[in-house]
DNA sequence: GACAACTCGGACATCTGTTGTCCGAAACAG
DNA sequence: CTGTTTCGGACAACAGATGTCCGAGTTGTC
């Protein structure tokens, strides 16, 4: 699992608090991570159409919708890719005892196996907001927690 | 994940239905795969206890127990390694608006949402076993199936 | 009991995917 | 119109996975 995935997710719910377009810069040095790498996830959100990019002077990113709207697993899926992570490579029709061509037109119970519980991964991750999270947060470290961020955010807190 | 619990998984599918120990190369030319690097996977099983190695002259391979009480996650876990595949950096302590350590006893809401998604995950796949998978087999190509196979495994079926 | 053959086990290269970095093109503000 | 700021994709460095190899140990046989 591509460990971009959890400064993504920070950056989607630090994004619920502002109206302003924020630089990608400026989220970098908020957790202190790399400028250029952080770059490259939020392109990805931007390739998925979950963050509008917002160019020239004054620009940024800001969410394309309502946080409500925006679930954890449309960041996952937008950053490590959407592809399953288990591939199957269809040995069953290799070797001494292949199985006949005509018997595989369904996957097989390894691969129904996996699939299912993937399934079920991706409805858990589905079920949870980008909202939730920002509730959560608010519920941990107190409620101005998020707008001391924005306006951290917002003045040029260096 | 490792493309190799694939290969895993039907390496144990196999061994359900033998009583001899079988080698690791006789299953590699099976279904046609890298001798090496199957030997790899199972010398992995045989480390987590799934299966059981007999050297020497017509040593092998053989499941330590039951088929119904090996689960699928055991078999992932064994090859892929038993670590979550979301490993939070805690990158909430760091930077200008970092929390302090005091509130950051439980793990946050981020960590949470992905640690839930994953435990369903494995549930899903503990609730499978190896029989189980043996059985759909059986069910999927024929009964016959599994005995040929034994067959060709017990006879130097070159 | 000695031998020989066969097996596993871990140590050694190689290769794709992730992590990290960079500079040019485009756009907004003034 | 110009300067500045920003994004976007193209370019290296690293890691883990993939693939391979040979030695230690055991078993069966003579
Ligand atoms: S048995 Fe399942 S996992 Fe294995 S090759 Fe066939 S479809 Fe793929
Ligand atoms: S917010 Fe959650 S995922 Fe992010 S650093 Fe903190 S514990 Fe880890």
């Amino acid at each position: 699992m591509s460990g971009g995935v959890e400064w993504a997710l920070h950056c989607c719910v630090v994004l619920t608090s502002v109206t302003e377009p924020v630089p990608a810069a400026r989220l970098a040095q908020l957790h202190a991570v790399s400028p250029s790498y952080l770059a490259k996830q939020l392109q990805a959100l931007s390739r998925a159409g979950l963050v509008r990019s917002v160019q020239g002077n004054a620009g940024g990113y800001v969410l394309t919708r309502s946080p409500e709207l925006i679930t954890v697993l449309d960041v996952v899926e937008a950053v490590d890719g959407p592809g399953p992570a288990f591939s199957c490579t269809e040995i069953r029709q290799r070797g001494p005892m292949a199985a006949p061509p005509q018997s595989c037109t369904v996957p097989c119970a390894i691969s129904r196996a996996m699939a299912g519980a993937e399934a079920t991964w991706r409805d858990a991750l589905r079920s949870v907001s980008v909202a939730d999270l920002a509730r959560d947060v608010e519920s941990d470290y107190g409620s101005g927690t998020l707008a001391g961020i924005s306006a951290w955010l917002g003045t040029g807190g260096r």
